[in-house]
DNA sequence: ACGGGTACTTACTTTATAGTGCGTACCACC
DNA sequence: GGTGGTACGCACTATAAAGTAAGTACCCGT
C-alpha cells in the first residue's frame, strides 16, 4: 500500500479520460459528498442528525447522496424496522479510508478559507 | 498551525450553510480543478501542456479553472508578451500547501477506483 | 497568399445539479 | 379523531455547469 505520490498517480492515470478513478473523483468530490463523508467520520448518525448537521442540504440531495455513496461502498446504510422509522448511517472500512484523505483537505480549506476570499 | 481534525473543523464551520470555507471548498472540489492543481504540482506548464495532460477537458473550462484558481490565489499565471503567445502556470505557496492535501486523496481514488466501480 | 501555431473569447445548446412542494406509512399521544 | 414525528419518493421547475463550434490576433515559414 505504497502511496509516493508520483508512482501511484502514473499507476493509475487520473488524467484519462475513460479511467474510472474519474467518475470515482466526481462523487467523492461532490458538492454534499464530501460534507456527509466528514460528517459520519466524526460519528454515526440518523437521517434526521445529517440533515440538521449539513446546514442547506435539501432532504432530495442527502438522499441522492447518500444513495451515490451507498452504492460506492463508502457508507453503510441501516434501517430499523420500527416505527417511527430509524435509519442509521456510518462508514465502511473504505469510507474511513477515503474520511482520511478527506479531513486534512477539509481541515486546510476550513483554516485557509478566509485568506483565500480575501484574495479577490 | 495545528491540524487535528476535530478542533480545526470545530474552528470554521463548514457545517454553516454561509462559511466561506464552503465556496472554497466547491471550487476546490471542482471537477477540473483538482486535475489542474495535481497537475501543476507535478511541474509548472504552459497552457497547451496542461490542455493535453488534462484528457477530455474543453478549452473554454480549462480557461474558466485556471482563472477561477487565479482568483483564489491558488494558480500563478505569466504571459510573456511573445509572438506566439506564452503563458505559463505554476501553483502559488497557496496552491502547493493545497496540492499536499489534494495528491493523497487522488492517489487513494486511483488505487481503490476498480474496487469501488466494481462493487456496483 | 495561405496554412499553422498559440492562447484564448464568445454565443449557443445540452446536460447535470438543485430547489419546491406534495404525498406516504405507521403509530403514539392528546 | 386530529396532529406530529420519521425517512423518505416523485414530479416539476429553475439554475448552474459543461460541451460544441466558431471566431480572434499576430507572425512565421513556404
Amino acid at each position: 500500500m505504497t502511496e509516493d505520490p508520483a508512482r501511484a498517480i502514473r499507476a493509475t492515470n487520473v488524467f484519462a479520460a475513460n479511467c474510472p478513478s474519474r467518475r470515482v473523483l466526481d462523487h467523492v468530490t461532490s458538492k454534499w459528498g464530501v460534507l456527509v463523508i466528514v460528517a459520519l467520520a466524526q460519528s454515526p448518525m440518523r437521517w434526521g442528525a445529517l440533515r440538521r448537521r449539513i446546514e442547506g442540504v435539501s432532504e432530495k440531495m442527502l438522499a441522492q447522496t447518500l444513495r451515490t455513496l451507498e452504492a460506492d461502498g463508502f457508507v453503510l446504510r441501516e434501517a430499523q424496522p420500527t416505527i417511527p422509522p430509524r435509519v442509521d448511517y456510518s462508514l465502511t472500512p473504505l469510507g474511513r479510508g477515503l474520511a482520511d484523505r478527506l479531513i486534512p483537505l477539509v481541515t486546510w480549506v476550513g483554516n485557509n478559507a478566509d485568506e483565500i476570499v480575501g484574495a479577490h
